[in-house]
DNA sequence: CATGAAATTTAGTCAAT
DNA sequence: ATTGACTAAATTTCATG
């Protein structure tokens, strides 16, 4: 962790390259940002070891697999007692995509893909009989316009300052 | 489109490692799947044709590049004559990761990854003086986790036959 | 569709700066 | 940290089953 990440403009035009094309060759990106090939293994070997890139992901066309459904479902745990089990549970499900906890109305959100109404139905019948939970509010997804995880990095230097004046 | 898409246990294996791991070499997939790198190769060419894989993306650690706030906000827009203006509008900030139409208490949700309270709160009022937003409710993400586009693929002779019992 | 073998391209190693 | 020169590995091509 520590140590505040040194991200030069080099760095950040081959973030942009992978997040983009993540299976972009090296020498592709070399010849992009205009570094020798061992240097742009160099630098994205230490972009991967410092945690900067957790991964790479192949991403799938949900409504051609005939996963027709996407919906957040706002969940209300009450008791905090409850949370791990809670979370536990959820992030054990495939169908569960994403699983945070929030402010608002509702102690955690879930993002779920899933196939049709009735095992989006089956999902909710589970989610409800677990444990702690005592209501849920589902939005069911009626048009996706964006769906990335695309940062828009910028050098360390670069950074807006407010950043580092907030303790 | 159309042309119901024919996948079988294979492709599916290629699909979970590629999902998992993006830049995974063809031959180690050859080994995994035990079939030839030709095999392997066209089977991922076809895959990515037919639009199965929509793209590859390295994924990057937000917390670690200073986009400390993720947070997904509701917005209320009356009149659906402002919708494609609002989506246009959201599609276009680069800290909004997803914008989506939904069913239930607003009548979009986006989900925006920012630097800290104060870009937060520019954003926000941002979004509510675009024509047509009549409100907002922010759930603030205080942790994630689980956060995935991971799909459970299965072959297409396996998928549940409800899925073509409904029209 | 799948394969092996050849041809080409890409990636890793390393000494030098 | 970056490079060129070298070696090793991966990928594409293609003729054949």
């Amino acid at each position: 962790m520590s140590a505040v990440e040194r991200i030069d403009e080099i760095d950040v035009r081959i973030l942009e390259l992978l997040q983009e094309h993540g299976r972009m060759k090296r020498n592709r990106i070399a010849e992009e940002v205009g570094l020798s090939v061992p240097s742009v293994s160099e630098r994205m070997r230490k972009l991967e070891e410092r945690g900067v890139i957790t991964g790479y992901h192949a991403v799938l066309d949900h409504k051609r697999l005939h996963f027709d459904i996407t919906a957040f479902i706002r969940v209300i745990v009450d008791g905090s007692e409850y949370y791990p089990e809670f979370i536990r549970r959820a992030c054990a499900l495939d169908e569960v995509l994403e699983v945070h906890s929030i402010t608002g109305e509702g102690s955690h959100i879930l993002k779920v893909r899933t196939r049709n109404t009735t095992t989006l139905e089956r999902l909710l019948s589970r989610i409800q009989s677990w444990p702690g939970v005592h209501g849920t509010v589902t939005s069911i997804v009626l048009s996706t316009f964006k769906e990335t995880r695309r940062l828009p990095v910028v050098p360390t230097e670069l950074v807006p300052v407010e950043e580092f004046e907030t303790s």
